[in-house]
DNA sequence: AGCCAGGACAAGT
DNA sequence: ACTTGTCATGGC
């Protein structure tokens, strides 16, 4: 059993609005506010006081000397290297998009794991953000390892590796309940467990190239794939356009978002995202 | 009951 | 190159 515990000062941030809008599934509120996820094969709570981040690890599944032990994985982790005052006050330059920085400036875009995140936005097509983290859990909890317990005494489950997962049927996937998101699923584990496929380059590549790299698996197209290169690679020019960004982009932006802005959009498109969806107008 | 969800895809204009 | 119907499932 090793245990780890970082603190952080990270401004601004909401830890809260960053683990619930969308771009992670694995965390979970805890009574107390405090929020617990599963990320690698360790048990992690997460805590903000003001402007300091705690971060506790606990695990029994990693050696000491496992990254997910380490600062350096936290600090990347939660983006506490990129300077997000720098990048609202470029924001604000445009009137609507201030609007949505202001909302709720303390979302930050994690960087997480790449496989994980294509697997989860697989499961994201057409689907509520409530049941994809449910269809999740329960894809770990069939296939994960056990590492651990939340606060109030649940089970917690590694995400299942891609050489477990790649290697399964449509029939051991249907409890998942799914749909028509199962073969894509086993197709994206596949992908990633091929000894051809090398997530190093999709970091080299031009942001188009690995769009259509990622869209060569099925049931992965362009949003999907901004998504993962977003969130999963930390490309923070990939600029995913779902229904409620069609939405934003017709109505707050419809000459598009402003040049300075596309090195980031990502970014930004966390801000217009969750602003569409909890402003109420 | 009916509409919607962090879409992709094939088939039709 | 754009538009449309369809897909499986459950939350609300």
């Amino acid at each position: 059993m090793e245990e780890r515990e970082f603190h952080f000062t990270v401004t601004p941030l909401d830890l809260g609005a960053t683990l619930k809008c969308g771009q992670a599934f694995r965390w979970n509120e805890e009574e107390d506010g405090t929020f617990t996820g599963v990320v690698s094969k360790a048990v992690v709570n997460a805590a903000q006081v003001g402007e300091t981040l705690c971060i506790r690890i606990s695990t029994k599944m990693c050696t000491p000397s496992d990254v997910v032990l380490t600062e350096d994985f936290w600090k990347n982790y939660f983006a506490v290297d990129v300077d997000y005052d720098g990048l609202h006050s470029l924001y604000r330059r445009n009137k609507n998009l201030g609007k949505c920085v202001d909302y709720a400036p303390g979302i930050r875009v994690l960087r997480q794991d790449f496989y994980e995140t294509l697997i989860s936005f697989i499961i994201s097509q057409n689907n509520n953000i409530t049941r994809i983290g449910s269809i999740i859990k329960k894809l770990s909890s069939l296939y994960g390892e056990e590492v651990g317990e939340s606060k109030c005494g649940e089970k917690l489950y590694s995400f299942p590796e891609a050489s477990v997962l790649s290697k399964l049927s449509v029939e051991d996937l249907a409890p998942l309940r799914a749909g028509y998101r199962t073969p894509s699923i086993i197709g994206g584990a596949k992908l990633v467990s091929s000894v051809f496929f090398e997530e190093a380059k999709l970091m080299e590549m031009s942001l188009q190239d690995a769009r259509e790299l990622l869209m060569e698996a099925k049931g992965v197209g362009p949003k999907i794939a901004d998504c993962v290169l977003l969130f999963g690679l930390g490309r923070f020019d990939a600029f995913p356009v779902d229904v409620w960004m069609r939405r934003a982009m017709s109505t707050l932006f419809p000459d598009g978002l402003p040049k300075y802005v596309l090195p980031s959009a990502g970014i930004a498109q966390q801000y217009i995202f969750h602003y569409m969806r909890n402003a109420n107008g």
